[in-house]
DNA sequence: CCCATATTCAACCATTTGGTTGACGATTGC
DNA sequence: GCAATCGTCAACCAAATGGTTGAATATGGG
């Protein structure tokens, strides 16, 4: 029962799935060649890149035998909305602030992201 | 060893924490004000408020015996800088965006990414 | 001084998280 | 066909998280 919000808040609080998503910044990447800079089993590197998935912070497409990873950005827009109304760090954007606040408030079904 | 990054992060993936900011965001409150609006001990309350505090989300101040709570907006500065990153919310600020993933990616005084 | 109020502390509990290893199912290339 | 490669699954583990309760520690008011 988490919130878009919930699941990308969490999927960004971990160093290592920040460092996969600066690595997929550059270009996307397989599952092998994400986890070839950790030192840290694919296993780990897998399971990190599901919630990174399920967050809708990077997307998977399997091609033969490799799966491709893919950075989502838009998926950042609804927490970044969220933060700027505290942060204050650049003009708040307050028509989008204020939809958000208040679906956050109602939360009905139908997710967004 | 977390860095200030994973503990914004990790404070704001949790739905009490961004209701209890919301609340912060109309006015400065006392703990057992804080806690009045949540089906959760006080001590619950009290927890998360440690959470924010120690992530800089908010400050704590004791006057007598209450002790307030007050937003710390400038906090949110860095993660939002990296959230717009990837987000491409709006115009991103590619000098302040630069020298901060410098400073993520060659960590000084022994704190890590 | 005493009692109520404000807040935290300590112990405990269930669940989640982040990692490991080894086996397994697909797919590719020789 | 068969071996190597790609990635996940399952079981397990230690540690962290989010909550509870009850006792403890200020502080303020009458």
């Amino acid at each position: 029962m988490d919130t878009p919000l919930d699941l990308a808040f969490a999927a960004l609080a971990d160093p290592t799935r920040r460092r996969i998503l600066m690595l997929l910044l550059e270009d996307d990447m397989a599952v092998t060649d994400v986890a070839e800079p950790f030192e840290m089993s694919l296993a780990a590197i897998s399971k990190h890149l599901g919630i990174l998935t399920r967050a809708g912070l990077i997307s998977q497409e399997k091609r033969g035998r490799v799966k491709w990873c893919k950075l989502e950005p838009e998926a950042l827009r609804d927490a970044s909305i969220w933060m700027q109304s505290f942060g204050q760090f650049e003009a708040v954007n307050l028509d989008a602030l204020e939809r958000f606040l208040e679906h956050e408030l109602e939360p009905e079904g139908g997710s967004k992201i």
